[in-house]
DNA sequence: GGCAGGCTGCTAATATTTTAGCATGAAGCT
DNA sequence: AGCTTCATGCTAAAATATTAGCAGCCTGCC
């Protein structure tokens, strides 16, 4: 399977890309919205233009406007993502990452959270041998 | 403290800068080494010059050489760049981010780093109550 | 001394990104 | 019907990023 190598997004597109991710899809004012410091309705217009000829996004009618979403799932981008991150940050150790991300936000997780991961590490184990 | 909100860096100067951080520190050359695409050495140093211009990176003589390292620590850059990614991808919910990461790469966890995270939960548990 | 090698500083051209404006068409409302 | 609103498509200018070349300096060596 031959994986893209790097999309490479110039700034505004990685700004788009990130909004388009965290909502799910989104129209033009959407992406607007999104990004805290926008430029005009317009260039928003033209950049995901430019995102949809690159490939990076798709788009639907919904009723006049252009509901815009990721072509590559969300999921498997963020996986991609968290991998490349942890390479870069974390010595490409998947538990340092983890290890960072409870350290830093341990009251995020609810009961119920550390239960699951409780039974993900118990998985881990029997897997592991 | 006034955190700078976000560096929006341009593409060549974000893969110059996940070289130094996955490196810790770097001359131009081997910057240039860890890009897989790379422009010439000439370029490489002016876009270290404009990235230590932009506060980004910091210099220090090494023989006659400069040897780059990041202004903002590795450690630090990583939670940043963690929080941001789990805010895109993951519905800004780090025991979802956690999860993915096992379930990505749950064989790449030791049994000591299993037992690390372990310690780690109980300790969040703790605290939680 | 004088030459080669490896580095920096600076500068300028080229490519890409980012921006906004203008023309056009569909839908809704009075 | 005519007006307003909100969308798109296209185009072109402006800003920024990317690139490479050239000059100069220090060090080591013949």
């Amino acid at each position: 399977m031959a994986r893209k190598l790097q999309p490479q997004l110039s700034r505004r597109e990685r700004q788009i890309m990130d909004v388009i991710y965290r909502a799910g899809q989104a129209t033009a004012q959407d992406v607007r919205a999104g990004i805290t410091d926008p430029p005009s309705y317009s260039t928003v217009r033209a950049l995901l233009r430019v995102l949809e000829e690159k490939g990076h996004v798709k788009h639907r009618a919904d009723g006049l406007r252009y509901r815009y979403l990721p072509t590559v799932p969300r999921e498997q981008a963020g996986e991609f993502a968290l991998l490349q991150l942890v390479r870069t940050f974390f010595d490409d150790s998947p538990p340092d990452a983890v290890a960072a991300l409870l350290d830093l936000s341990h009251d995020r997780f609810s009961d119920e959270e550390l239960d699951h991961l409780q039974a993900l590490i118990d998985k881990a184990r029997k897997e592991g041998r």
